[in-house]
RNA sequence: GGCGGCAUAGCCAAGUGGCAAGGCAAAGGUCUGCAAAACCUCUAUCCCCGGUUCAAAUCCGGGUGCCGCCUCCA
């Protein structure tokens, strides 16, 4: 049974979705007008992770994460940047499934963009004023907040304590300083649609609910995003959704913590952020995966490049372990059939291990220790004299589990160069010599090549460093 | 002011009532020609003060410290 926290009862609540077996899931993906930092990384790997442990677990998923391609960010940039916005944005989704794909992120079943998806937002926005939920005004559209009567359940405000920390209103076109824009009113130079409410485009909020609506229907099993989300974006997603339709929008809600420098929140605005292309120039950026999957998702990590080394370090436990299965089955000394019901058994401890964590609303910091848990049993049981069968058994465990995670994925099947296989063998042949100046030799000139090389009973073995 | 979160070893980090997971780092050992890897050993008055309980890191009350949201943000 999978427990999931939901950020809109504050509770572990079984997870139940709307359609045995599917699930509709929705995550708020990037303005695309920078390359993004690993505070943006955070939700992207982690609602990743979450949709494969669902698939793991048997269901089928639907995932969807948007591009927020139009923005005032992105139009501002782009006079910057002396190009358009569209050109802009699309340069930078490019540059997003470049960094995504070195995270190991999967694609979503799509990535819709607003731009692509105007129609649906319109229209959305016209239901909301035939039910008097929204209002025209010079152009621009604007929510009415005092319309819907769950205003505030997910951030756990009150609408009056809102409304006494407002921030003073500039334009006082609206009715209520709460009331946010639905669709903002063409600036003389700006990106604009025709729309029944005149020239404009969509605000912020809106679209998530328009292509959510469209790719995965009024009703929704998990929506997530980072924390900072919940007031006002995803409480407005709420408002404008279920204001609509009158029905419950999303079953649950998820929201990840921040990623910290120095404890302090990464953000944009603050200015104390590193993209992930910045972290790429100094580490792989599975290592960041595997850094920001250390902790549980709903708790703050701190960011900084002794703790990434750190994690680059542990992981290199695991490639260890993946390695010295790969040249135990290929030494293929022991092909005996023979199954071993305990070895068995031991492994699927581990396997029920690391699912019960998973179930635990993902807790993938437990997960991980299961997975460092069966990578010491097998660094003890498993060796030159195991059969193929139990060999084959953990390497497809570890691979499995690993697999769910999209950790330590990139294991190097690369042939080695001849020159660097005669070397080898020269070595190996010093050795046999008793020659150990002229080996250590060659192994330092190789390390120099990054080629490690590590002596075993049963012959040599290498890595790349 | 309103709402919320966090505090566990040198570091990172799980753990919501029953002898405190896991990893990194350091130290000692086994193995090895040496190394590497691996294995073994070692490392915690769970922020403080009270309370509830046979039993508290965990529940309750009170402190202290840090952080977040309430404004664009993942």
């Amino acid at each position: 049974m999978i427990k999931i926290y939901n950020s809109l009862t504050n509770k572990k609540e079984e997870f139940l979705p709307i359609d045995k077996g599917h699930v509709k899931m929705y995550s708020c993906g990037p303005t695309v007008y920078n390359y993004f930092h690993i505070g943006n990384a955070r939700p992207f790997i982690f609602f990743d992770v979450v949709r494969r442990y669902l698939q793991y677990a048997g269901y089928n998923v639907k995932f969807i994460q948007n591009f927020t391609d139009v923005d005032d960010k992105i139009i501002n940039r782009a006079i910057q940047e002396g190009t358009n916005p569209k050109a802009l944005s699309e340069k930078y989704i490019e540059e997003y499934f470049k960094d995504a794909d070195a995270l190991g992120i999967k694609r979503a079943d799509a990535h819709p963009k607003v731009s692509d998806n105007i129609t649906q937002i319109i229209s959305l926005i016209q239901r909301l004023i035939d039910k008097g939920m929204a209002y025209e005004k010079d152009g621009n559209v604007y929510y009415r907040v005092s319309s819907f009567a769950g205003y505030g359940k997910l951030s756990k405000q009150d609408i009056n304590d809102l409304e006494a920390g407002a921030r003073v209103e500039v334009s006082g076109e609206k009715e209520d300083p709460l009331d946010f824009a639905l669709w903002k009113k063409k600036k003389e130079g700006e990106i604009y649609w025709d729309s029944p409410f005149g020239q404009g485009r969509p605000g912020w909020h809106i679209e998530c609910s328009a292509m959510a609506f469209s790719y995965l229907g009024e009703q929704i099993d998990i929506h997530g995003g980072g924390a900072d989300l919940v007031f006002p974006h995803h409480e407005n997603e709420i408002a404008q959704s279920e204001g609509a339709t009158g029905k419950q929008f999303s079953k649950y809600w998820m929201h990840n913590g921040y990623i910290n420098i120095d404890n302090k929140k990464m953000s944009k605005s603050l200015g104390n952020f590193f993209t992930v292309r910045d972290i790429a120039q100094e580490f792989d950026l599975s290592t960041v995966r595997f850094f920001i999957l250390s902790a549980h998702y709903r708790n703050p990590i701190n960011f900084s490049r002794d703790l990434i080394k750190a994690a680059e370090n542990s992981l290199e436990r695991i490639y260890n372990a993946k390695n010295n299965l790969d040249y135990l089955i290929s030494l293929n000394k022991n092909s005996k059939a023979d199954d071993d019901n305990e070895f068995n058994e031991e492994l699927n401890k581990y396997k029920k291990q690391f699912c019960d964590a998973m179930d635990d609303d993902f807790n993938t910091a437990d997960a991980i220790a299961a997975i460092f848990e069966l990578v010491k049993f097998i660094n003890i049981n498993a060796d030159e004299n195991s059969s193929q069968n139990k060999l084959y058994a953990a390497q497809s465990l570890l691979n499995e589990l690993t697999g769910v995670l999209g950790i330590a994925q990139s294991i190097d099947t690369q042939m080695l160069d001849k020159d660097i296989e005669e070397l080898i063998e020269k070595r190996q042949q010093a050795r046999k010599d008793k020659d150990f100046a002229l080996a250590d030799k060659i192994r330092d000139e190789l390390k120099a090549k990054n080629i490690m090389l590590e002596d075993t009973k049963e012959g040599v073995k290498w890595k790349r460093i």
